[in-house]
DNA sequence: GAGGGTCAAGTCCGT
DNA sequence: ACGGACTTGACCCTC
């Protein structure tokens, strides 16, 4: 089975801090746009509307624009996360109608079909991660179904691309954090009032504060699970999970036959100043003489800059895909693939 | 063009 | 109690 080494909604074409003009309108083209609420709703419709039909039509466009560079790269690297940005509002009160109008429905419809054949030729592993406001297992009943509604936004935009219908077909996942005060008891209320192809797509994966992998592992037998090995470094205090851990064989078991994917990532090199890239931070040891809080060993990485932890996170690579999550996106990627071949 | 305030939404940390 | 961080920081406005 293909390895594969994958980035996350955006993609660069160079690691300058100052892009020049030429540059920042090609990579303009390759990623995503959005509007706000605030100023859709200080416009006459008409303007506003216009301005959803541009970024939706901009979006699609730019997600097509860069699958087909992915698809011309080294296939162990054909990997990437798409940004929950593409259909901005869809799920806002006041303009969620916009995206129930036949014309602008049947454009999506085209667009993601388009995308994901495309995907599916050219043999490239997609996924959506919704973000901090979609908390399934929150305690409030309200923010629960706002929440699945958010999901089932994401499950829409899979469905026009033809994934849902089997279990994380192609290894399509749709992954989220357990949040929520009600945990993993939580996830399983919420996933029975999702859709048939929510439940084929949805992952759960650990977080570094409340809950982590003894949570998610309550859910093995109803989700796929995402082991983020970074989150659980700073859940458990500074433990590196290692292969041969039983709970690993639980997520790769939770995927029932389809290859599984994991998250990587390192604390930022200004917070571990002159830390030896060849050596394993010693993240117990910084937690427990409180050298380093972690919050502050919480914030992603620009690239992953220590082949040690690369190692670690490359140890697992025979079991599954490695979804990198540095500020330099694809360019993290190439880091750790050029790492890989050594 | 640069810089700063604003942005739909939830939760937890640190003070 | 409350600001800040998280996050894919991007967008919008003012100067």
């Amino acid at each position: 089975m293909t390895r594969r080494i994958g980035f996350a909604c955006k993609y660069m074409l160079n690691a300058d801090v100052k892009k020049s003009k030429t540059i920042l309108e090609s990579e303009r083209a390759l990623n995503t746009g959005t509007t706000t609420v605030a100023w859709l709703n200080r416009q006459s419709r008409t303007v506003a509307e216009d301005k959803l039909w541009h970024v939706m039509q901009h979006n699609l466009n730019s997600v097509y624009n860069v699958l087909s560079i992915v698809a011309k790269m080294d296939l162990r690297m054909r990997m990437m996360r798409l940004s929950s940005d593409l259909l901005p509002m869809y799920t806002e009160p006041s303009w969620r109608y916009f995206w129930q109008q036949t014309d602008v429905k049947m454009y999506c419809e085209h667009m993601f079909a388009k995308i994901g054949d495309f995907a599916r030729e050219n043999d490239i592993r997609l996924s959506f991660h919704p973000g901090q406001f979609c908390v399934l297992a929150s305690s409030d009943p309200d923010i629960v179904l706002r929440s699945v509604d958010e999901f089932e936004y994401h499950v829409d935009m899979a469905r026009m691309m033809g994934y849902g219908t089997s279990w994380h077909d192609q290894g399509f996942k749709i992954n989220v954090h357990i949040s929520g005060r009600e945990g993993p008891y939580g996830i399983r209320g919420a996933l029975h009032i999702m859709t048939p192809e929510a439940r084929n797509l949805i992952t759960i994966e650990n977080d570094e504060n409340s809950w982590g992998i003894d949570a998610s592992l309550e859910l093995a037998d109803d989700v796929a699970l995402v082991l983020d090995i970074h989150h659980h470094l700073l859940h458990s205090g500074g433990e590196y999970i290692q292969l041969n851990d039983p709970r690993w064989q639980k997520v790769v078991d939770s995927w029932r036959g389809v290859r599984p994917t994991i998250h990587y990532s390192i604390s930022r090199e200004d917070v571990l100043v002159d830390h030896p890239k060849d050596v394993l931070p010693d993240v117990a040891f910084m937690l427990n003489t409180k050298t380093c809080s972690k919050t502050k060993l919480r914030a992603h990485s620009e690239d992953v800059w220590n082949t040690a932890s690369n190692d670690w996170a490359l140890s697992f690579w025979d079991d599954t895909d490695i979804m990198v999550e540095c500020k330099l996106k694809n360019i993290a990627c190439n880091t750790l693939f050029i790492q890989s071949q050594y």
